[in-house]
DNA sequence: CTATTTATGTGATTATATTCACACTTCCCG
DNA sequence: CGGGAAGTGTGAATATAATCACATAAATAG
């Protein structure tokens, strides 16, 4: 995999065609062209063909593309055909919200590991059966549990601390929910969330008829 | 505002050139130049200058950018200079840890609306003080407390339904929770948040060393 | 008042991403 | 079996975005 430099933006589509593509195989649609899956993703036809190009060719001309196939080439080119083991960092109001979810384990990503500086949520079980574990545990149980990404969901204050201990314990992937933007050696890949960055978007939007 | 076509990735940059710079006002930090700055923010320094640049002059050659008023140029660039009106829709799970999160406020969005299907939920009070509204009250009440923007936090399934009301009550702003891509007339602007897409690209990130 | 330093603003350049357009493959129907 | 019709794969053409590099303006020191 990975034969030319692949535009960061096709990664993006492709988990959007994935999630599509599943729907689809939901209402037992077995084919499907560029021209409707790109309508329904709200992008180009010939972006998603491109886009697949950059890996292989995985249609059938005059045809489309089989939709239950597709999705497993995708999770190949993603790297989805494995479970992804995540550790939760601060489990306030959101962090729970978060491991509570559904969403995650039905794409194969799995909490191994939760963690909060709060003496008083240390011991307690969550829904899933997952113990909080202190902060300071932080580097042993992210390797004992072969932990592979982070997720960041402490007051801003206390990110860069957290996204240092994540680095020392080996981890290179971090999805940073606070509001600040984190320093992290090169080996790292950090994603971050900002809800109101979103809002701003809208906002000039709004404001300015873009 | 407006003068040329502004590339979509400089409005989202100039958010986080704001929350950046609101972080050095309360570290009292009077002026920085484009180069501190982007180092903070991890872009280019010229790229910062390029994004103001789109629209007009805001700081002083050999000097650098008074930070102050930077934030408020911003601001204004964003049309963040007054405040904006949100609905959540779906109070579960997620749309409770969304209202009861304080950064909205921080950032000039107030939510004025809260909507459910669940009549058990239809009457109680959030702990902002807003009281639930049945989602068959919407429309109403969305021209009633001149919302704004409206925030979809209901199950995929109900997503495209939720939108639709929202569009026909007006609104012309919409973020959405719900993993699917919704489908809406070209005066509504829609931005999409999905952290499964987000570790999806950590995912492919680790996996072939991107 | 001049020289030096610093750091912006921006045209030119380079890099990246999207879209077009059509050759080519498969399917289907008569 | 031959002639559309449908729809992929892809080189070429656009379009968009990021970066460089330098002329220019302010501040400071001598
Ligand atoms: N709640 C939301 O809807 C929302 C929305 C957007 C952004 N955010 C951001 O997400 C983050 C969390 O938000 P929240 O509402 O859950 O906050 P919260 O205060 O409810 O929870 C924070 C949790 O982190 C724990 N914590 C603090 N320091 C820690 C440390 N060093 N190590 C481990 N755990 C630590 C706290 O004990 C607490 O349990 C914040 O940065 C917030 O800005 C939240
Ligand atoms: N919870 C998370 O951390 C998380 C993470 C990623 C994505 N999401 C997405 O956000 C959405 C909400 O997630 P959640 O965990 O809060 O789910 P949830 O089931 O806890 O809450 C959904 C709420 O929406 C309400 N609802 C259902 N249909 C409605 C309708 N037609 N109109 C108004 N309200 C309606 C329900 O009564 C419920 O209160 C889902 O689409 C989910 O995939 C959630």
């Amino acid at each position: 995999m990975k034969f030319a430099k692949i535009p960061m933006a096709t990664i993006v589509r492709l988990s959007i065609y994935m999630r599509t593509l599943q729907e689809l195989l939901e209402e037992d649609v077995e084919v499907i062209s560029s021209e409707r899956l790109a309508k329904q993703c709200g992008v180009n036809p010939a972006q998603i063909r491109k886009d697949l190009a950059y890996f292989g060719e995985f249609g059938v001309r005059g045809v489309g593309y089989r939709v239950n196939d597709l999705v497993n080439q995708i999770k190949d080119i993603l790297g989805l055909n494995r479970p992804w083991n995540l550790a939760m960092v601060g489990l306030g109001n959101l962090g729970s919200a978060l491991v509570r979810h559904g969403n995650f384990i039905k794409h194969g990503y799995v909490f191994t590991a939760a963690f909060d500086a709060d003496q008083s949520k240390v011991g307690k079980r969550l829904p899933n059966g997952l113990i909080i574990n202190h902060i300071s545990e932080l580097e042993d149980v992210v390797r004992e549990r072969d932990v592979h990404v982070g997720i960041i969901a402490t007051p801003a204050n206390d990110a860069q601390s957290v996204a240092n201990s994540l680095v020392l314990a080996g981890i290179n992937g971090i999805l940073n929910f606070a509001p600040v933007q984190i320093q992290v050696p090169d080996c790292c890949h950090v994603e971050n969330v900002d809800f109101t960055i979103k809002l701003d978007s809208i906002a000039y939007h709004l404001s300015f008829g873009g």
